[in-house]
DNA sequence: CGCGGGTTACTGAACGATTAGTAGGTTCGC
DNA sequence: GCGAACCTACTAATCGTTCAGTAACCCGCG
């Protein structure tokens, strides 16, 4: 796909990976245009033209950022939708895929959060992967409420509560904090597929604690 | 509070709502450092200039933004907390509330989006505020759980995945399109507050037409 | 009634800081 | 000694902010 050969030589501490979890990190953080490429190559440890070196401008940046937060989502999605099994399992299946892709890989990317930022070309591309995620994702809520599975509802306005309340992880989410990426895909998933189902289903995760010792905050972006 | 004397004028175009409305929705489309003065100035219909004559600068313009939101975050807390209502009646009361005012007075105003675009003092007062919310939100879902009326869960998680789906809702709505500031309350609320709710509440407000025709999606950010 | 000082609400132009992107040199492993 | 990987030092452009001016309007004074 690019020309990657003998990339992973002695010194190279730059690779696409890192400079791609990072610049998300930041991106996430400062917002696009409030982030600068200085602060990039701050937090990878070199300078702002070393970066040139391994991709082509900023914007290209935030592209692959968008592109492989796509990628992670529709993935989840597929496979989800490859097992046998009830609507609301699949739903929960896909969430949680995405989610602890996106914690994990990421950090998170928020996708299309700053019009104007992707060039014309990109942008389109993006928004076209995105409406496919939102399709798949409005199809399977249908399903399910026309398999009486799920209650009856407005598929587009559930839907976007339901991205909505996962692309807002990046937000507050803190690798070093209290909760791991695994239990928030579970808790998460697992609350909003509840809102869904008909049938009461089993209780969701509770904290490992009680839950008013959980009332305590991660300062989330207050430390920083 | 303000030195607003005579200021419904004749030709007074420019009022503090207004410039306020308009400037949270360009920085909730475009992010804050992606927002040009002469961005919110042209959906103004002035000059750039005219705009340092109603604000300090563009930081505060953002500030005001956010002290906005949460005072109507906090408002429709306030109000719900004060009937004497069952939790999950008063969560939906609060969000229902909350993102009603946000549609519509603000077209939405994201809660620190961007870290570092508000000055250090204002940062504090804005985290304070926030992290007041999201006390009362986790106080109130940890209450109705003690009472029986939650199910079991940790009330952080949830409580983000609440404001995640709440904050996200600017991203995606056009007071132009198919769905009214209110009937997105209704449907968002219900569906929050029944992902919690241990009883099998009754169904969710239903779109108008069938669910299959509401999968055509808005555009939204498409469409600009 | 008119006229003049004062205020309100702006405009246009300039400045200064920031920052994406570049040009060209340097180091290090093979 | 050669090229991959990186650095220092710069440029060009954007954008927040300031400032001097100005048109329209109000109010009191003669």
């Amino acid at each position: 796909m690019r020309k990657r050969k003998t990339a992973a030589r002695a010194g190279a501490h730059l690779t696409r990976e890192r400079i791609l979890a990072v610049s998300a990190r930041v991106f996430n953080r400062r917002g696009y245009h409030g982030t600068t490429l200085d602060d990039i190559a701050r937090a990878l440890s070199v300078t702002k033209a070393a970066l040139y070196y391994h991709v082509k401008n900023k914007e290209e940046l935030l592209f692959q950022c968008h592109q492989l937060a796509l990628d992670i989502g529709m993935e989840g999605f597929h496979r989800a939708l490859a097992q046998p099994a009830p609507p609301d399992e699949q739903l929960r299946m896909a969430l949680s895929h995405y989610i602890e892709g996106m914690a994990d890989q990421l950090t998170g990317t928020v996708v299309l959060l700053e019009q104007g930022a992707l060039s014309p070309r990109h942008h389109r591309q993006i928004v076209r992967g995105r409406d496919e995620y939102e399709q798949a994702l409005r199809t399977l809520i249908a399903g399910g409420i026309a398999a009486g599975v799920f209650v009856p509802c407005d598929p587009k306005l559930v839907g976007f509560a339901i991205l909505g309340a996962v692309h807002w992880i990046p937000k507050w989410y803190n690798p070093a904090g209290p909760s791991r990426a695994p239990e928030i895909a579970e808790a998460f998933a697992a609350y909003l597929v509840r809102g869904l189902t008909k049938q009461p289903s089993p209780d969701l995760p509770a904290p490992r604690r009680t839950a008013a010792a959980a009332e305590r905050g991660v300062p989330h972006d207050t430390a920083a």
